[in-house]
DNA sequence: TTTTCATTTGACCATTTGATCAGTTTAGTG
DNA sequence: CACTAAACTGATCAAATGGTCAAATGAAAA
């Protein structure tokens, strides 16, 4: 024992539960004493593999843009609009539905003003965005989707997406139900859809 | 001096100031020490007038609650549907605006679990909510506007406005402003609208 | 003036909590 | 086995912070 792929997992099982605390609690309100109970480990392990609780929160970060990378750099532009829309949605949905926690910690992140991202990561949103906004303009051009401000089309992707995340407990109030279930992300990844493609003109959505 | 108007004055400015640090920390982030000081006012006073840390917040809610239901209570269903959206996003946008660190606050209790929001204001949105639902099912009925889910189009109206709150230092970078000025904050209300109404099939948006 | 009561405030306290450290255990190596 | 370095942990601490309290202040009532 004690190989490095045992401190490996160690410290990924670390992640997980101050992943799980820090977005239920924020920073300042995540208690070490309580990530370490969760992990069944001792504080001072804990401190051994983080520095210090700021360590900690912001290798978590890390961990969530990172994840969040990987998941968006492959949507590409050699699809039709409706197939582009969908897949973005589904991607978003999905990421908000399996790992709702980390779009909740995100949030918070940002709503604070940031104050943990380094210019690297919060630099690395921007191309991602850039380039959206730059297929979007495309399409424009050619006349495939209905003429409309790209950047703010983004943002409501965006935003009612990660709604169902950060306020979910109100959602599943306000709609009765229990959980935020795979039928129920099929059916907010469809309305979506069409409610994008009606409005940007985009017709006969059949691929389903 | 120390009339009735003279604390409640003072009462007013500190749950000003203390939204201010609540929205920006957090709960647990926020110190009485700083609300104190940025009042210009003993710790030992501030907590004349409120027993204890959760209870100025709590106060601190509520205010925030009741202001906006002020504001939206009056939107009626005596309009067409566009100019019933129009205000409704008009409202919300200028909400968002004039005082984001309301959402912000708003928005990190809720994404914590609303631990502090008693059932009596919580469950004072739901009422709301179904109300402007029903007036969506109506129109839909009347064959105004295109049939969909009016919840989750509500929910898409109320998550597209509240992010340029909860994230308002990115979307001003991404756009290149300074701050959400009011020509922002309109063109902001003219694109959603515009996307809703095409969305629904609302015609001739000429009121403006 | 005297009384009363809300308001104010400096001093102080109890507790929490992130962090440190010295000493121990464990795994891999020669 | 002997040695080394990484991993682990109980004990402990220093600082921060929410909250208390008794004494002071001031204004209105009697």
């Amino acid at each position: 024992m004690g190989t490095l792929s045992d401190t490996q997992a160690l410290q990924d099982r670390l992640l997980t539960v101050a992943k799980e605390e820090f977005a239920k609690q924020g920073l300042k309100g995540a208690r070490l004493q309580k990530i370490a109970d969760e992990a069944q480990v001792p504080k001072a392990t804990l401190l051994y593999h983080f520095k210090s609780k700021t360590v900690l929160y912001r290798r978590v970060l890390e961990t969530i843009l990172s994840a969040w990378d990987e998941g968006f750099e492959e949507l590409t532009i050699d699809a039709e609009p409706a197939v582009f829309f969908r897949r973005l949605i589904d991607t978003k949905i999905a990421s908000v539905r399996t790992d709702p926690l980390a779009s909740k910690l995100f949030a918070q992140e940002i709503i604070q003003g940031a104050p943990h991202l380094d210019v690297h990561l919060s630099q690395q949103v921007k191309p991602w965005f850039r380039r959206q906004i730059s297929i979007l303009e495309q399409w424009m051009d050619e006349g495939k989707i209905r003429r409309t401000d790209p950047t703010r089309l983004i943002f409501l992707i965006w935003a009612a997406t990660q709604h169902y995340a950060d306020f979910q407990a109100q959602v599943l109030t306000l709609m009765n139900r229990q959980e935020f279930d795979a039928e129920l992300a099929t059916d907010t990844s469809t309305f979506l859809h069409e409610f994008i493609c009606n409005s940007l003109g985009i017709m006969d959505p059949k691929y389903r």
